[in-house]
DNA sequence: GAATTTCTGGTACGGTCGTGCAGGAATCGG
DNA sequence: CCGATTCCTGCACGACCGTACCAGAAATTC
């Protein structure tokens, strides 16, 4: 399961990369057995032998995905750590942050894969706890870049702003031509700006 | 495909009605040909008799249960018209349009299958404009409510309102001891009170 | 009352899915 | 070199799924 050999480990986490880019590209449905193991080169029965179920696949994908994701957003801000940063850049880092750097130029896709996501965490009992805890960080990491871009805020009002973008992208991305990272990016300089 | 017949109709209607209750006991996913025919005590095959396809019986199911509630938001707003409201009593009603009135006593379940609804419109183009449709009438109700109530709202700040309860409540859902309901309400109350 | 349309419901097809399992392949200790 | 242990995988099973099909019953129309 847990994989004793290197080239066992190198496999798990071939399947575990595998599992990350359907993540990216259709959700957490994508992720099947036989998809990941496809796109991985391995056979089938690699993904139930290196991951007791499925359940445990995806959650090692979704970790992956955004402890990565969340020490990306970190070196950012230790790289602009002392420039001066204009209230157009703080915004661009907490959208990337908040609705993914996909959403840049990649249309609605990423944004609606990643909202599907969240919401559709709490029904799976393996996700809930993970997603829990990288909000946790994540919303840290927010609180640190408001702080270090002279705009400090409160637990409570993180919390509002936070909730705020995710009620404008959620509401935006039903729009008949759907731009929720413009729609977010009203709101939040509307409210920081 | 559309009921000729009294007694089509009749059965016709009886598809919709299963096809709703399992919409809201299990969401989207739930509505199953074969659930949808057991629960009405109808064979399988008059779900693909009534139905073109299983899209067209959920767009059924989604619109008929939409209608339903906003018009009953409706009668609950003409109603209340005359007599004086206290704040809380137009919150609680905003919570029970935008969270639905199962949210009050039902836990955390309605909310989740609520917004996995809508969060999962999008990628489902027969649900899309109907979705787009009813949001619309809701707003439209929201609106003339907060009008009514001597709290009156621009577009733009009703839009802001929504997002704001909608943020709030995705957030709270995947926190440990999900209160979505508790957690719109002081959103709410802080804003309108 | 015959013809035509509307409806009924049993059945089956082709597909995807998660997962269990027997046995083959590789590795290791001697 | 060989036996033992671990690692790996082809294959198949059973469960659902949407949907098509069709013989016949029932209702409606002429």
């Amino acid at each position: 399961m847990t994989a004793a050999t290197p080239k066992g480990e190198r496999r798990r986490h071939a399947l575990v990369e595998a599992a990350v880019a359907l993540l990216a590209e259709g959700g957490l449905e994508a992720v099947r057995h036989r998809a990941v193991a496809d796109r991985a080169g391995l056979p089938l029965a690699s993904t139930t032998y290196y991951f007791t179920s499925l359940d445990d696949l995806v959650a090692a994908a979704v970790e992956h995905e955004g402890r990565t994701e969340i020490a990306a957003g970190r070196a950012r801000l230790d790289e602009l750590a002392d420039e001066r940063r204009t209230v157009e850049d703080v915004v661009e880092l907490l959208l990337d942050l908040l609705l993914g750097v996909d959403s840049r130029d990649g249309g609605t896709e990423p944004v609606l894969l990643r909202y599907e996501r969240l919401v559709g965490s709490p029904r799976r009992p393996y996700l809930a706890p993970l997603m829990r805890e990288l909000t946790g960080e994540l919303k840290d990491l927010l609180d640190e870049i408001l702080a270090r871009s002279g705009m400090p805020v409160d637990r409570e009002q993180l919390d509002e702003l936070i909730a705020l973008v995710d009620g404008t992208v959620v509401n935006a991305l039903i729009e008949s031509g759907p731009d929720p990272r413009s729609a977010a990016r009203r709101t939040l300089r509307r409210r920081l700006g």
